[in-house]
DNA sequence: GAATTTGATTTTAATTATAAAAAACAATAT
DNA sequence: ATATTGTTTTTTATAATTAAAATCAAATTC
């Protein structure tokens, strides 16, 4: 079988369904508005009103699609399972890199890969080819990819892309006015912030979460297709790397706290050159963070 | 015939070129001394081989390989022609674009476009996951793709990111010391711009070349991937329009030409507030130029 | 007779099957 | 021992296949 008939069978199931809510000996509406009803094409109606006749459920002739007996639980087909989606690719892919420490260099094969994670291989290709553009990995001459990223190297160039877009995104925050809704998110993240710093030996674990919004809120305020989509991978990746580097968690956290109130702080002060230092001063902290845990992982 | 035989018909003519240099009588070398010299795995050695016993050009017995008579014309085979590679399929796909104005929300089907630019749909189909990273097609949701750039809107954005790299750009190239190779090129550039302002009136075809080339220099200072390859994607389509877009050329050009040298001055004076609203003026007066050319090729 | 419905055909694109190429392994000859 | 060849396995890129959608024309109903 070339492609899955999920299609089919959820139009199946679903006029099994309308068989239901209908009386014997009754007629069903035409093709097209059963088609129409279920947003799927009439050759698939057609089909599926071949099987029921075949199954003796209706009786089709010409136009007449005469209902002969209530579908019962047993005529339903299994219903399709859901593919990961691009997403859940995204997040499988990334954390299998990362827990495994899979070194740069690596050759990536589509058809195992594909195995591993439960996905067509066409859909893998797919997402490896998006990674490409963003030089995650790249084509192998002959066939093939190979994964690039992951090298210390990599982690500067990918802190300091950071950097310049958290750099522009604070300064078009500065210039919002007192009524935009980052403001009061703000304040509204500084007391969380506060309040982790007090349970900080017993929540240092909650810091991961707290960090990717307050970074989600500074960068929100930019509205630009490109930025956002850099922004996503770059998340991810330092999200996915504070998961698996455990040392010295808490320490860390803690000072990371300690930078961010201070960020916040100048930009509730609208003060834009404190601001960008403190922006620098913390995406500094990131960036070594970064390349420790990268180096700690890559010596092998 | 489910791969292209393109490596084996070009190693077999390889191979009709090592018979033609030997003597008849003597013997081939090895299959892996072979495979070493074409960069060709084994088996097409063996294969080819195989083909050319069967032509009756060589004895093969064990590993006596006999030249029997040397090869002539007739023997070789059709070349591969060479597949397109994906910077050229970047440049059509764009030009296409952009010469046809295809208007934002056009259904690409990959069939058609791959017959129409001469490669494989396979080629295709990954180099448009790679734009969907740009957000410059989608995916629909049951198969094929959506084209979405290319709208008022993803010119501002577009705009406003190149705007965010090139400021950068201008922060770092004023951090280097003198001795850089950067500055004789700005100065180079410069004397550049003087000399077609000078013939603009015959000349001012040769500004979008100029324009690229000075943009190429002044970001060839931030070593990083991230910019490196959104650079790319930026300079293609702002090219791209100022190839396709001919209204008021000289007049638009003589104006650049002038932002240009205002804006290197001031970098070579080192004075980086004058750098930045130099800069920041010549792009938004391309913003406005990219914008202006939008709106009247969409506005069908 | 106009609108709707159906029958048949064409087109499109996702997936599978498969040939080409590479790699790995085992056996043999030098 | 080493180099070379024979054989098998694995992997990848493409062609073939098929589900689904779209199109078109004929037929039926009101």
């Amino acid at each position: 079988m070339a492609r899955t008939d999920d299609r089919f069978r959820n139009a199946y199931n679903a006029l099994l369904d309308i068989c239901g809510g209908m009386e014997i000996g009754t007629q069903l509406p035409a093709e097209t508005a059963l088609a129409d009803r279920m947003d799927v094409s009439r050759t698939i109606v057609r089909t599926a009103l071949q099987k029921l006749d075949s199954e003796q459920l209706i009786r089709w002739e010409g136009r007449r699609k005469t209902l002969v007996r209530k579908p019962e639980k047993c005529h339903r087909l299994e219903p399709a399972e859901t593919p990961p989606s691009g997403e859940e690719l995204e997040r499988q892919f990334l954390e299998w890199v990362l827990r495994f420490d899979v070194p740069a260099g690596t050759s990536l094969n589509v058809a195992q890969l594909s195995r591993q994670f439960a996905v067509p291989a066409h859909n893998l290709q797919e997402f490896l080819a998006g990674l490409a553009r963003f030089g995650l990995v790249e084509r192998r001459p002959r066939g093939g990819w190979r994964l690039l990223g992951f090298t210390a190297e990599f982690a500067v160039e990918l802190s300091d892309f950071r950097l310049v877009l958290e750099l522009n995104a604070v300064r078009q925050l500065l210039t919002l006015p007192e009524s935009h809704p980052v403001w009061k998110k703000l304040a509204d993240i500084r007391q969380e912030h506060e309040a982790l710093r007090k349970d900080i030996q017993s929540r240092y674990h909650d810091f991961s979460k707290l960090d990717e919004k307050f970074h989600t809120v500074v960068n929100s305020v930019v509205k630009n297709r490109f930025v956002v989509e850099a922004q996503k991978v770059i998340s991810l990746i330092f999200h996915y790397h504070y998961m698996w580097d455990k040392t010295r968690e808490q320490e860390r956290n803690s000072a990371a706290i300690e930078e961010h109130l201070e960020w916040i702080d100048a930009m509730l002060a609208r003060d834009l050159a404190r601001s960008e230092a403190a922006a620098m001063k913390h995406l500094s902290t990131s960036k070594d963070t970064l390349l420790t845990s990268l180096r700690g992982h890559n010596l092998v």
